[in-house]
DNA sequence: GCGACAG
DNA sequence: ATCTTGTCGC
């Protein structure tokens, strides 16, 4: 089993992690350095308890076959805000803790939300890469920053997505008459690359089947330890 | 000052 | 993200 855990210094103030945010992404690669790829797996964060506790969960699917191999769930008091660009301090604790539960690592991982395409280039898909070696894709539902032109109205059709002149992403239709989905390097991942694996792991949904598979566990209701016994009112 | 703003 | 019913379209 996996332990990977928070530097030490892990900030707790806006301007400790925007400065973190500029220094780390100088660390980033988007050059291809993957290894085969047989598990590719999906995470997402959900919130409950009133937004006080924050809830990941991980699903490990088979490549190219996408079939459920592996799955983890972990709960964590929120210690971080809500700040649009500082997605990654609310989430990545209650990732790693979820990442640590994974009976087998995948060798990808496609997060929720940005990489590369993000005000400072560390969106939570960077971060989490550095923090753990695994090469990440970024799949947001929205876009953060940048700017493009139209997108294709077929499956697989895409446009640069750019920003300061330079291109941070792409926004991909990955299923007809519905929203493009933003996607953008992680860590050790080209863009043309994460298009392709966005791509692979989408069947007839908008969404990757990780993506899908991640969300179903992280929503879900747990399981009572002690179910509540049938009644026995007397009629 | 105003609009934009991952989940 | 989360709060929530019905509803338009293939």
């Amino acid at each position: 089993m996996p332990s990977f855990s928070l530097p030490a210094d892990w900030p707790t103030t806006i301007p400790a992690a925007q400065a973190l945010q500029t220094q780390l992404a100088t660390q980033v690669q988007t050059v291809d350095d993957l290894p085969p790829i047989h598990y590719v797996a999906g995470v997402d964060v959900g919130f409950v308890e009133g937004n006080r506790v924050a809830r990941a969960a991980i699903a490990v699917l088979s490549y190219p076959e996408l079939r459920l191999h592996d799955q983890s769930v972990a709960c964590l008091p929120v210690t971080f805000p809500y700040v649009p660009g500082l997605l990654s301090f609310r989430e990545i604790p209650v990732i790693l803790h979820a990442l640590n539960q994974l009976h087998h690592l995948p060798e990808v991982l496609l997060c929720d939300g940005q990489g590369l395409a993000h005000p400072r280039r560390c969106g939570i898909a960077c971060h989490l890469g550095l923090l753990t070696g695994i090469p990440t894709i970024g799949v947001a539902k929205s876009r953060l920053v940048g700017h493009h032109t139209p997108v294709g109205e077929t499956r697989g059709d895409w446009q640069p997505l750019r920003d300061q002149n330079e291109t941070i992403g792409a926004a991909l239709r990955t299923r007809p008459g519905t929203q493009p989905l933003y996607i953008s390097p992680g860590h050790r991942v080209s863009l043309e690359t994460s298009i392709a694996y966005v791509l692979n792991c989408t069947r007839r949904y908008r969404l990757p089947e990780t993506t899908r598979w991640a969300h179903k566990l992280a929503s879900q209701r747990p399981l009572p330890l002690f179910p509540t016994p049938p009644e026995n009112k007397v009629l």
